[in-house]
DNA sequence: AAAAAGGTTTAACGAACGTTAAAAATTTTA
DNA sequence: TAAAATTTTTAACGTTCGTTAAACCTTTTT
């Protein structure tokens, strides 16, 4: 009798797990980490049938794409699965479709915004160093920011997202956020010519990911203290000054 | 055999399951909308008996420093009035009672903190000038990390609910933030005698704050990148010796 | 053309939320 | 000490939350 229940109960949960097409990785966007545990029934089924695949992918892209404006307005645990489907103009439950948990879905998110961030920003170094540091800086952060004009969500998602709790429980996919600026710091003090120490490279690359993340992700905070409009040049010609300003003297010094 | 053998793989992938993370939001959901009617019986209760107020304090004072505690733990959407009553060891509807909205709360506690920041901030300055710029800026960071010792709460609730949505409403109590921002830059620029514009000081000093916030607000978080305790005294010599690198160079500059 | 599978919608669940109202307990006033 | 006022507790409301189940289309397979 409770042996029959008990089992009724686990293939019910297997069945319901075998059902849904989870995690798919459809374009992975940059390839931090995939899952692994998945079907390779679907996986076989889309990359045969690519008549199909503009029309699916539309939908799970509407929700990724929803879910990073939604996930860039508010910190996880305010931002909510029937935002993300009003922004998309779908049933919330459709999302779970996808995406059988809001983690899951914002661990997705954060994984594609931070790899798109991460390849360009190791694109930026692309023939710096024959322009001297003022120049080669200028010309970085002017990668930068156009980068955040086309993308500005990765900032926002990471800045919201940073503070946690010390006792409480962690935010899903953290970790990638950490990962992330470790790998960047490492890209920084691997890139520069080394002539100052690893730590004086570790103090000066965290101060302008500091600032950087501060200035562009939380640009309407800033900029009305300044009297500006987020999204002016004028906001944005403050923000490059400002970062030169405090980053050039040091960077000068270590570079020599 | 072959039952018995199905039977054990599926409990061994259910198990695998049931291990993983992903479900149980541990979290509260949010209510945008914020009631405005409030009632005005309480306040006029609360300002009229004064000779009580020692007692009833105590009720309100604690109820201050548990929501001090939950706000700086959670940002202000995610954080919960049932939260607060836990932290209080006091039921919830109490609360309500010394605060008729949770907005009225968090703005008290707001006014609170970033009062005792401001006032403490002003203080920092006293016989700062006969040190020069290198000294003077080294015993400014020392009394700022002491207060952060002793007042953790104020940079981090400040920096949790600093990213707002564009679009979407604003925090109870975020000019506060603002005029804070705008009164502690304010000051710097009429405390550091001039001899830079007034544009760089303003450069500078932005970076200052923007640092500081981001360095002890979120401790844990870059304390965990550099692979070091949040409350380590290696972190705060940490935090110190990258401030100083940074602002030095220009501030120098500035003073002459 | 029928069957199967995939995708979408509808309805509902249990839990947590902010807030309110009224009862109960406590303190103050008379 | 009795009455009045204040403080605290209990119970409940209406919402929103994440998630699930089942019905309902739509597409693909047989």
């Amino acid at each position: 009798m409770v042996a029959r229940f008990i089992v009724k109960v686990i293939l019910t949960i297997v069945k319901t797990i075998l059902t849904k097409p989870w995690q798919l990785p459809i374009m992975p966007p940059m390839v931090i980490k995939q899952h692994q545990s998945q079907k390779t029934r679907h996986r076989k089924k889309q990359s045969e049938s690519d008549h199909r695949a503009a029309f699916k992918l539309s939908t799970r892209e509407k929700i990724i794409e929803a879910a990073t404006t939604v996930f860039s307005d508010f910190p996880y645990y305010a931002a909510s699965i029937r935002m993300v489907g009003k922004e998309a103009n779908i049933d919330h439950p459709l999302i779970n479709y996808y995406f059988p948990t809001k983690a899951l879905l914002f661990e997705e998110v954060l994984r594609q915004v931070i790899g798109e961030y991460y390849q360009a920003h190791l694109e930026w170094f692309d023939g710096l160093f024959e322009l001297g540091p003022e120049q080669g800086l200028s010309l970085y952060i002017d990668r930068l920011l156009e980068f955040s004009k086309s993308h500005p969500n990765a900032l926002r998602i990471i800045l919201l997202n940073l503070v946690q709790a010390e006792g409480s429980d962690i935010i899903p996919g953290y970790t990638l956020i950490r990962e992330f600026f470790k790998k960047t710091m490492q890209t920084f003090i691997e890139a520069i010519p080394l002539k100052g120490s690893v730590s004086d490279i570790q103090k000066l690359t965290t101060s302008f990911n500091t600032l950087a993340i501060n200035f562009l992700g939380a640009n309407t905070y800033h900029a009305s203290i300044l009297g500006m409009t987020p999204h002016s040049k004028e906001y944005l010609r403050w923000v490059k000054d400002s970062m030169m300003f405090m980053i050039l003297p040091r960077l000068k010094q270590i570079i020599g």
